[in-house]
DNA sequence: CTAGGGTTAG
């Protein structure tokens, strides 16, 4: 009887639209990192009898990966499986975002395995993804042929596909390749909007073609839309990076008489010059001013926080925070342990150094680059140069910087026949030699008697120019 | 619900 069933419907529908309500709220509260509050919501509208779906789900996977943890995303989706909803499609897009966001790469192509043999069908975002991982594997080859099958496929490439696209060129050293791109597109129809202007103009200024990139900043001006923070924290950071500090902090007091709020963002960009410059006085001020506005410290500004805590030689404060930032859910990242090695190391503590970068490596932490330059400087500095070549010996990449810091200091032993040695692999590494190396080891061979083997390196130095030519 | 900008050595 329809009367019978009119009720039901009803409340079907009262319990759909306020399952809707329930997402539109936890999706905001996860945007605004309460995640706690979310969870809450999730709990009163249970007790309320109004049931969470696949998209509640997926946007707490979403907040969960973005703002806390991937293990954290994990144990939603086995909530979600317990509950009796099957993940979907953008499950496993936002488990893959999340670990191509942390670097956990190899996890990440896992997952598309994973969804495939599951059953479900990968959509747009999941080849996004998937581009994206490769990208930041070092694989443009089979990035770009993930997009060719998107056009091929006609799987509408979204704005999204094109910035991942124009991003992961210039990552991997195709800025060029990146603009060609990107004016193909717009000669195709494709309208770009701030993110893609930021994307390519951030490339830019990091492949140093500031030129181009002023001009991109002044054609999106003509395309009527206005930068947003990314923009200038985009072009901030490339004055940092350019040494043009106090250009830098301009653009941060023209954000401010823009109006615009800071986030972490501009907020840690700006301490870190801070820091660098050694202004640890305002760096402090800074800080402060980011918790007064409310901003949750997230893993990357308590990376900032322990950084200064470092240079101000506070350990004790550095560790306290390393603590607050577990007790509060969150997760090191390899940043974290760089900065503290980098920090004993500049504090001359090398057994402390040493000792944490055993730590890092017992957490499941590869040694960085950066935090085994950090040592082989430090060593070296504090002449137990035989210790740093161990090291270098033992370490899978290098670069210029770890050549030079081992050259300085063998130059500053008067080992210059061993600074030779290293001189050589460094030509035959490929990478640029610093001249100031070359000069000093010549130099120092010649003027300590080895005039022979001066000779015989200037010609070896000679041919290795040869070759890479 | 899903892209971009921030943190480490020189």
């Amino acid at each position: 009887m329809l009367g019978d069933e009119l009720p039901e419907f009803m409340s079907k529908m009262v319990f759909s639209l306020s399952t809707r309500l329930l997402n539109i709220t936890v999706a905001s509260l996860c945007k605004a990192r309460q995640l706690q509050r979310a969870e809450t919501a999730l709990v009163d509208a249970i007790r309320l009898g109004v049931f969470p779906d696949v998209v509640t789900y997926n946007t707490l996977v979403d907040g969960y990966c973005r703002f806390v943890s991937l293990d954290t995303g994990y144990s939603v989706v086995s909530r979600m499986c317990q509950a009796g909803i099957r993940p979907n499609a953008v499950t496993f897009n936002s488990l893959m975002a999340g670990a191509t966001r942390r670097h956990l790469l190899s996890r990440a192509l896992d997952l598309f395995e994973e969804m495939l043999q599951y059953g479900i069908s990968p959509d747009l975002w999941s080849y996004n993804n998937l581009m994206h991982c490769l990208f930041k594997l070092g694989r443009p080859d089979e990035a770009y042929r993930v997009f060719h099958d998107i056009i091929v496929n006609d799987l509408s490439p979204c704005g999204a596909t094109c910035n991942i696209m124009i991003n992961g060129l210039c990552k991997n050293g195709y800025s060029s390749n990146a603009l060609m791109l990107f004016r193909n597109l717009q000669r195709y129809g494709f309208v770009p909007g701030v993110v893609t202007y930021n994307v390519l103009i951030s490339g830019l200024c990091k492949a140093r073609r500031l030129k181009a990139a002023s001009r991109l900043l002044q054609e999106l001006a003509e395309s009527g839309q206005a930068p947003n923070a990314a923009t200038y924290t985009t072009i901030m950071k490339s004055f940092f990076r350019f040494k043009k500090f106090e250009e830098g902090l301009e653009i941060f007091a023209l954000m401010r008489s823009k109006g615009f709020t800071f986030d972490g963002f501009a907020y840690c960009t700006v301490t870190g010059a801070l820091v660098k410059r050694g202004r640890l006085e305002e760096a402090n001020e800074l800080m402060d001013e980011m918790v007064r506005d409310g901003i949750q410290l997230d893993v990357v500004s308590y990376n900032t926080k322990i950084n200064l805590r470092c240079k101000e030689g506070k350990f004790e404060d550095a560790y306290q925070l390393l603590d607050e930032l577990e007790k509060g859910g969150l997760e090191c990242d390899v940043y974290t342990h760089s900065i503290i090695v980098d920090g004993l190391c500049k504090a001359d503590d090398m057994e402390g150094a040493l000792r944490h970068l055993k730590y890092m490596n017992s957490l499941g932490f590869k040694s960085t680059l950066v935090a085994l330059n950090c040592i082989i400087n430090g060593l070296g500095k504090a002449g137990d140069i035989d210790r740093a070549l161990m090291l270098f010996e033992s370490m899978e990449t290098r670069d210029d910087f770890t050549y030079a810091s081992l050259v300085h200091n063998l130059c500053k032993a008067r080992r210059y026949r061993h600074a030779s040695k290293i001189l050589l692999l460094w030509l035959n590494s490929g990478l640029k030699v610093l001249r100031s190396c070359q000069r000093a080891v010549l130099a120092g061979l010649h003027d300590s008697g080895f005039k022979r083997d001066a000779k015989k390196l200037k010609l070896k130095i000679w041919k290795a120019r040869m070759l890479r030519c």
